[in-house]
Formats: C-alpha cells, structure tokens, sequence
RNA sequence: GGGGCCGUAGCUCAAUUGGAUAGAGCAUCGGACUGUCGAUCCGAAGGUUGAGGGUUCGAUCCCCUUCGGCCUCGCCA
C-alpha cells in the first residue's frame, strides 16, 4: 500500500517540485476524456490530482473508473497550476499533484446523497448514514473543535491541579429530578441500577474524600424528551473543589471560558464577565437566562395601569398581578398589525398569555408624544405619558404589555423580547455576550405538592446571612448558586454545597423529605458529611451547548456524532430494539404489553 | 400526554378543482471531450406517491387508522 507523505490539506505553492503521496476519498471527479481531475479529501482538506496520459498511461486509464467516495492513495509530483487557473476556493489552490502511480484501497457505493449538498437533505437520511454525513467538512470542523474544547478544558484544569476522576454509571436511582434510565441488576434480581443524571454525590464525596479539586468530562443520562438543545445523554465538564467560596469557583471557571473562548474563536472575553443578580434577571428580562446581546428591558408598569379604565389591567393588579411590557423601538413602522395581533399574539399565548396588548407611540399635539390604540380610551392622559416615560418612548415604538401573575408575565415576555429583538435585527450573531447570573433563590414553592422545591438541586448552600431564614422565611432565602449564561442560553452552572449535617437535614425537611427517604436515598451521602466534610462547591458545564456556540449551530445533533432521534432512536444502529426471551429471564424481567 | 409542520425517483422539489402514461434539477449508467474545479455536451435508465383501509367511474390530492422525522408546550432536582 501507498503509505502517505502528507495530507489533502497541507500543501502549498513552496511545496512545488516535491514528491508526494497522498490518499483519501475522492470528493469529486472531472474527466475530460484525456485530461482527468480528481478532487482528493480527509479531514485536513482537498488536494486536486491530475491524470495526464501522456506522462502515465496507464494510470490515467486506471483513474477513469473512479466515483465519489473511492478511496485511493497516490503519488506524484507537486506542481504549480498554471496562468489563471489557480482555484481560490480551496487552501490548497494554487497547486495540484501531478499522479505517476494510483492505487485504489477501496471502491463505494454511489453515496445516499451528495456530500456537497448534504446540507440541504433530510436529517433522517444523514443520520441512518451517519458515516457519510460525519465526512463532510462543515461536520469534521464541528467534530474537531468538540475534540479542541475538551483538550483545551483537561490542560487547563491539569494546569490548576485538578485530577480527572472517573465516577459509576451504574448507580442508585433517585425519585428527584428527571426521570432515570434504569438498567436491571441480573446479581440482584428485581432490583436496578440508574445511570447518572450528573454524578453530583459522587463529586461531593470526592471532597469529603480530600481530592481537593475534581474534574471529569462525563455522560449524562436525563430520560426526558428531546429538544433542538436537549438530548437524553449529554455530556458535562464536571468540577468540584473544597475549601472554596463561590467567588473563587467563578474565578477560576471564566478564565477557563476565557481561554476555550481564545483558542477556538480567537475571542478575547473580558474578564471578569458582568454579573447580575437572579433577581435583577427577572425583572429586566423575564428569565433567568437574558440574552444581553440587545437591550429592551421589561417595565413593569402596575403603579399606572392599577387605575385605568382597561378591566383586564386593572383587574390582573387587583388579584396580585402585574402589567409588564416591553418596547419595541421603530415598531410602530416596522410591524404591521397582523404582525402584532396575530404572531406576536401567538407567542404569548403558546407561553400562557391570555393576550397581548399594544398602543403605537405617535406624536401628540404641541410636539409632545402620545400613544395610539384600541385601548387608549382607557387611559387617562396623564397614565399614558407616565407610561411614555417609564419607558422613555419615541414615536413610532410599539409598546407591548401582558397581565398576568408576575410569573407568567415573565414566562411570556421572555421569549416575545426575544422574538421582537431578532424581527426588528437588534441581534449581532457574532457578537457574545456573557455573564453569570447570581443569587437564586434557595428554594420555589410547589402549589401541587404544598411544599418547597430546589432551584437547583438539594445540596446547594444557602447565603449565610439567610440561613437563620429557613426557620422563619424560606422562599426568601438566596442560594450561593451561580449560572454562567451566553447569548441567551445557559452553558454551566453550580453552587456552593452543604456541608454540614444539620443544614442539610433542614433543608430535607422543607422539602418535605422524611428522615426515612433521605436515609434511603442519600444515607451514604450524609454520613459522609459526618465525617469532617470540607466546604466545597462546584460548577458543571454543557459540552454540547458550548459546543453549539463555538460552532454555530443550533441543533445539538450536530455536535454529538451518534446523535438519537425526539422518539430517542439511533437511526443508524436501530436501537433501542427488542431483545431475546433468554436474555430477559436471565434478568427476571417480562415484558408486558400496552392496552 | 397536548399543539404545529412534514413524508412523491438515490437526493432536493413540482404535479391546476379529484382526471389521461406522476415531471424537473442533481446523482447514477452509456457516449463525446486536453485545464477543469458544483466541468460541459448528447443519450438512457430510474416510482409500492411512508404503510393500511375508506369515499369515488377515477385519489399524490378528500376521510380514517398507523409508522417515521422535525419544532414546541408539559417535562428537564
């Protein structure tokens, strides 16, 4: 076999005159009866070769059988093109290699589409034929910066004295959370194992273990259906480190975002990235993930709309509810009323709305600004130009408002911001925007269950100014969580964790777990905090997530090789599938069937 | 569990109000061609319209069931 000398992407015009052999697959072919080109490709790039019959015969008879996808290795000589004929489209397009010898290593099937046009093919077929879709460029790049991220991410926490540590996927299952993937013990019949949804306890005892600082990057297993971001096994860079306040994590994590940030997209992220407060986060923005790339804060305008003539308003505040709205700067002109009542309408109302209202800002008499809509009739004179101010409008802005529960005010503003901000172009796509997002609280209220459930999961630390709250006002106490956030979407987040045994048992207990369940669930967990637990704390980022960014996309199936479907198939292995009868008597199971 | 969009040749799409032998581009196959680079030109082949049932003289089109893909609400400590 031809052993190669280079790869398809790395020759330049310096490289002229060299004896080369290259191998690869054919990307695409060109003949013109005598002359034949061949596009040659592997992950580095795309070389031309050129068979000429005048200077191998036989071999440019040879390279007349060859289709796409053929993979062959050849050499030759590299050469530069001539006058007019270099082909700026390619790295490696001012030469070509000239081919004396070609051998064929494997022949293919004509492919099920075109990798040049893969783009545009369905991503059921790209994914039953996966190995196709992973050799296109645009595919390899994705793969190679998730391999780059990973790589930067281990030097680093290496750098900082961080020891990767591998934890059990074969674990104890958890009512808590997500629902788990089982897996059935066959040594223990009846019983199962779960697979992780983060190794969260595990990390923690690592600290109570003196591991001092952890870092694994990890696979997820979450069985909840899939979204555009959301697969049911993802992977984290998960961290824990003892002796630790939240800010000496924060500190640490961003000068690790700052370098993944510089290495892949040559970004320089100012440090330290802005923080803001959970808090501040929902008023201005609705969530607790603002996408800061434009500005359009919420207004809450309750204090006006408490005495106006417009029932819904004046209603909502009178039950405890809020009128909030936003403005949209030159919506007036830019959006038409269909636009308004129709798809923005719809956006509220998909997220729990019962309406939208809107009023045009114009211009009033004398030069002063007034607003305009079927509502004004409500509003005295005086409320319009205190909600003018409030949001400091111009004419032709359009100011939207929804009432409802505070809530489910933000619950639908959020994404109707985010919509108005895209249509009226507010949104640079190259811009990043970054922060963390602080002070969540430690705990909401769960109507169904009447008892308080964790923000963020069990184990996180109150602030100590608010501990003394847990006997007195727990929805008010704030956690020392902290979630780092990027345009919009929430790539990490973590806490600062218990570690002492009478604070964990109050938290259990306003959560309505008994002494009982938590000895069952987590008993090794707190008697390991018995045992001269550390203060420690953590963080976990999303490798897929970040990887989306870093690349782009905004499928996640994008960034994981062997992606699954939304019914969570691998179209390419079939699985899940059905197994054999011995197999499941083996491990004591019988498969009933629905209905 | 709910809502929405979709499924026609290998791929991407078309097909009038329910009407004749379901078309086009690319890919494939055959032929021509010495500088192409999404080569070009000539020709050919290629269909269980996702599957099953119904209405009809007649169904890609209308109805029912079902399978699959995507987006989304719920869900995701």
């Amino acid at each position: 076999m031809l052993k190669r000398t280079c790869n398809c992407g790395q020759l330049r015009i310096g490289d002229a005159g060299k004896k080369v052999i290259l191998s690869g697959w054919v990307d695409s072919y060109r003949d013109h009866g005598n002359l034949v080109f061949i596009d040659l490709r592997d992950r580095e790039g795309i070389t031309q070769l050129v068979f000429n019959p005048e200077t191998q015969q036989e071999m440019h008879k040879l390279s007349r059988q060859l289709r796409c996808e053929w993979v062959i290795a050849a050499s030759g000589t590299v050469r530069h093109r001539g006058e007019g004929l270099v082909n700026p489209k390619l790295a490696t397009g001012d030469i070509e290699v000239l081919i004396d010898e070609l051998e064929i290593l494997n022949s293919a099937e004509t492919p099920m589409f075109e990798l040049q046009n893969a783009d545009a093919v369905a991503e059921e077929t790209r994914l039953k034929y996966r190995y196709l879709d992973l050799r296109r460029p645009k595919m390899q790049d994705i793969l190679r910066v998730r391999h780059k991220v990973t790589k930067v991410a281990r030097d680093f926490f290496d750098s900082k004295g961080f020891w990767e540590i591998e934890t059990p996927f074969l674990g104890k299952s958890t009512p808590e959370g997500a629902r788990d993937f089982l897996v059935p013990s066959r040594l223990c019949a009846g019983s199962f194992y779960a697979l992780p949804q983060s190794p969260q306890l595990f990390k923690q005892v690592l600290m109570v273990s003196g591991v001092d600082k952890y870092f694994q990057i990890v696979r997820c297993f979450r069985d909840e259906d899939p979204r555009a971001d959301r697969q049911a096994e993802f992977t984290q860079i998960d961290v824990e480190m003892s002796f630790v306040e939240s800010d000496d994590v924060i500190k640490v994590h961003e000068q690790l975002v700052a370098k993944i940030w510089k290495e892949i997209l040559g970004v320089d992220v100012k440090l330290p990235i802005r923080r803001m407060t959970y808090q501040q986060a929902m008023d201005d923005y609705g969530n607790d993930k603002p996408d800061l790339r434009f500005d359009m804060k919420l207004k809450d305008i309750s204090d006006i709309a408490r005495d106006c003539q417009f029932k819904v308003f004046a209603d909502t505040i009178q039950k405890g509810g809020v009128v909030k709205g936003l403005c949209a700067t030159g919506g007036g002109v830019k959006f038409s009323r269909s636009d308004i009542e129709k798809t923005f309408t719809n956006v509220v109302t998909a997220f729990g709305a019962k309406g939208l209202a809107w009023f045009k800002v114009i211009k009033g008499e004398q030069g002063g600004v007034d607003l305009s809509s079927n509502l004004v009739k409500f509003f005295t004179p005086e409320q319009r130009k205190a909600i003018i101010e409030k949001f400091q409008a111009k004419p032709d802005d359009l100011l939207l408002f929804v009432a409802d529960k505070v809530v489910g005010a933000n619950k639908a503003l959020a994404p109707l911001r985010l919509k108005v901000g895209r249509d009226l172009g507010l949104i640079d796509d190259k811009a990043y925007e970054l922060l963390w997002v602080m002070d969540f609280p430690l705990f909401e209220w769960n109507d169904k269950e009447n008892r308080y459930d964790s923000l963020h999961h069990p184990f996180t630390a109150p602030v100590p100014e608010d501990i003394g709250k847990l006997d007195t006002d727990p929805g008010n106490i704030r956690s020392q969580a902290y979630d780092i956030v990027v345009n919009g979407s929430e790539i990490g987040g973590g806490s600062i964790r218990i570690h002492q045994p009478q604070i964990q048992a109050k938290v259990f207990d306003l959560l309505k777990i008994t002494k009982q369940q938590a000895e069952d669930r987590f008993g090794f967990f707190l008697q390991a905090l018995k045992f001269g637990a550390p203060p420690h704390g953590g963080i976990a980022f999303g490798l897929d997530r970040l990887v989306m960014f870093l690349t782009g996309t905004d499928n996640i199936r994008d960034v994981i090789a062997f992606p699954k479907t939304q019914k969570g198939q691998c179209l390419l292995t079939d699985a899940p599938s059905s197994v054999d009868q011995a197999q499941l008597d083996e491990l004591n199971l019988r498969v009933q069937s629905h209905h």
